[in-house]
DNA sequence: GAGGCGTGGCG
DNA sequence: TCGCCAAGCCT
């Protein structure tokens, strides 16, 4: 068994040391980061700044994630101006990024930090998991870069470093513990919040999914994936299932006013609590029965294209139905003014569908 | 434990 | 063009 000395032994330190040194030449500068220079005088990153990224960081490009948190942070410069706005608001705020079960567990956990905790998020790895959208890997990330605490922090960055590293050839997700005991093991107890955040840059700039970058990489002199010559091999993954395809129909409806029929998605499952248009039921084959019957109203629905859009688990086909109308008072939903449609919370395939019975609905897209 | 859950960028 | 996939969480 291993001792606590042992823990940390000279070739994992050394590891570490090699990392870290990369990291104070080579870190990404973030709008959510403080400098490796700050990190070393003892100042810490703000943990809501922390969080917040962090969240949206979950299955998203930085690129991507950019902006939203400028957005976010605008609007919301602290965890309690988030936790008292109201929940359409961040909705539409988050629309577009994705994923949309985040936005819902972030408003509740800035509400029980706001109403819990004193608006003052808690400063472990324990005390943190288990709020609502915080698992594993977010909060030890917010332990270790916000409060310095030497968490092992694991993302799909940190376990392409790790199964290069030690040409670890079983699959994922079953060889999650192996990964998270050697992260463990190379942790340092001085500087974890550097270390996590250099593992992931590491990730995503020398040691990428493909043509990695090993003649620059730290770890170039004791990775054994390099030694073995196919670091493009690792991680192993399980096999994954081919994607089914759904079709249905998608029905915009527009005033002569210029208002357009939209409607509220379910609080639970696909797109939850996000807005749409009406649509049918999407559905492995198209269920028969004509336009009329699935129309939110009868009238004079002209096919005005196909929308293409690809989720996580399967793909779906929309074809999309236009009519002109006087406001239907008993239509489900309520009537928009298209003009105001970007304060909607549209995730992107219905601002498809709509931009496809509507070319000049939104400015950009 | 395995499946549900979005989107945009890139080779 | 299109398959792959990016700082996971929840049930």
């Amino acid at each position: 068994m291993d001792s606590p000395a042992d823990m940390h032994s000279t070739a994992d330190t050394s590891l570490s040391n090699k990392l870290l040194s990369w990291y104070d030449r080579h870190h990404r500068e973030l709008p959510w980061r403080i400098t490796p220079r700050e990190s070393l005088a003892g100042k810490r990153a703000d943990p809501y700044h922390i969080w917040l990224s962090e969240v949206m960081l979950q299955q998203t490009t930085v690129q991507a994630v950019k902006p939203y948190f400028l957005k976010f942070l605008a609007k919301w410069p602290t965890v309690g101006d988030l936790a008292a706005a109201p929940n359409e608001d961040v909705m539409a705020a988050w629309a577009g990024l994705g994923y949309y079960a985040r936005a819902r567990n972030l408003k509740k956990c800035a509400e029980t930090v706001a109403k819990e905790h004193d608006g003052t998020f808690p400063d472990t790895e324990e005390g943190l998991r288990g709020l609502p959208g915080i698992g594993d890997y977010t909060s030890a990330a917010v332990a270790a870069i916000a409060f310095n605490r030497p968490a092992a922090v694991m993302d799909g960055n940190v376990e392409r470093v790790i199964s290069r590293l030690y040409a670890i050839s079983d699959p994922l997700p079953g060889s999650k513990p192996l990964m998270k005991a050697r992260v463990k093991e190379l942790t340092p107890l001085g500087r974890p919040g550097d270390f996590a955040q250099a593992m992931m840059d590491l990730g995503a700039t020398i040691c990428t999914p493909k043509r990695p970058a090993c003649a620059l990489c730290p770890f170039n002199a004791d990775c054994l994936a390099l030694k073995a010559h196919d670091p493009e091999h690792f991680p192993v993954k399980a096999a994954k299932k081919e994607k089914p395809i759904r079709q249905g129909a998608a029905f915009v409806a527009v005033t002569s006013d210029g208002e357009i029929l939209l409607r509220r998605r379910v609080e639970s499952g696909l797109l939850g609590g996000m807005t749409e248009v009406p649509t049918t039921a999407w559905t492995a084959r198209l269920d028969g029965g004509t336009t009329e019957e699935h129309a939110p109203f009868p009238g004079e629905w002209h096919q005005a294209g196909v929308v293409t859009h690809v989720f996580t688990h399967f793909e779906l086909r929309l074809t999309v139905y236009r009519t002109k109308t006087q406001k239907q008072p008993d239509a489900d939903g309520w009537w928009e003014k298209a003009d105001n449609l970007e304060a909607q919370a549209l995730p992107t395939v219905m601002k498809k569908v709509i931009a496809t019975a509507l070319p000049n609905a939104f400015k950009s897209i």
